[in-house]
DNA sequence: AGAAAGAGCACCGATCTGGTGCCAATTGAC
DNA sequence: GTCAATTGGCACCAGATCGGTGCTCTTTCT
């Protein structure tokens, strides 16, 4: 449907929390608390987060989870596929050489297959662009913008 | 899921295989032989997509569809609404105000919104821009892209 | 010992997706 | 006129996905 997942977003919102708050570790509770977000979904979400090495994770009475690199060098492309998969804006489009074959049986004669990749390619690098950083000051994002987008009112 | 239906590809398929065949009415059963596509689909596909008038249908025993306007003016973007609704990558973006409100109830204190959205507002201009004919001559869109990203190999 | 936290896993209901059935209306060919 | 081919409209289905929860176990601080 094109549009990301509450996991992806609940993710989003729990890692902004922890920008700038580097070496203190946040309990999944208090975020759930504090942008009222159901605290047992979000904890799976971070558990996935701590697996693919975006927060580290402590256990026990005082523990919760940190951010694992500074907010300049996670990027939402990065929590967008440690959480849905790396995005594939259309069906064929196998990463890893995947053994179960056949994903898609008409790839043969499709004429949107490459255009569709393209398309793809460029979204990703959108999001791969946009780190942590760049959520909680605009002015990140802007910056980066301009260095591919000299213009921003197109169309 | 962040990846577009099987419906929107069917759509495109039949799209680009309208290209430089104005006048000419391809029926849906001609279109779902020529690249395997289950034909009860694909006429649901593009019955929607007549209804958004990107393409005129006709009925009758000789009848089919055709692009309503040049492939130069009909893009990804377009179909894409019209298939799926207006991209939206996160669950507040109300375009309408719809009346049955509440969509997402943390909308006040989430972190996350408005950068999202500067984000979906990118990859719907990317769409926006990449028309039919770019899709079955990929030079278009090289120039496209040219024209707002000089350096194409970035990062 | 006890409280607080994460890890693991199974599970559920609602929604979406891909796909089909069936019939009516339209139109051209014979 | 009749027939065949086509679109239009609607309902329906099975499977996948998604949002969310329950329960138990382990870890760690107090
Ligand atoms: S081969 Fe074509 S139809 Fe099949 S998944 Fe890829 S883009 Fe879509
Ligand atoms: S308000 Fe925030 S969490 Fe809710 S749908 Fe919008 S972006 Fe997602």
């Amino acid at each position: 449907m094109l549009q990301l997942t509450k996991r992806t977003e609940y993710g989003l919102i729990a890692l902004v929390h922890m920008v700038d708050r580097r070496g203190d570790f946040v309990s999944a509770r208090e975020i759930s608390e504090r942008y009222h977000v159901p605290r047992r979904l979000l904890a799976e979400v971070l558990k996935d987060l701590a697996r693919a090495e975006v927060v580290d994770s402590q256990r026990g009475a005082t523990g919760g989870y940190a951010l694992a690199r500074p907010a300049e060098e996670v990027t939402v492309g990065e929590v967008v596929a440690a959480l849905e998969g790396a995005p594939k804006l259309a069906g064929c489009e196998t990463l890893e050489p995947s053994s179960a074959g056949g994903e898609c049986d008409l790839e043969p004669s499709c004429p949107i297959r490459s255009p569709l990749q393209r398309i793809r390619e460029g979204i990703w690098q959108q999001m791969q662009r946009t780190t942590l950083r760049s959520l909680v000051e605009p002015v990140f994002h802007i910056t980066n913008l301009k260095r591919v987008d000299p213009e921003s009112t197109l169309i």
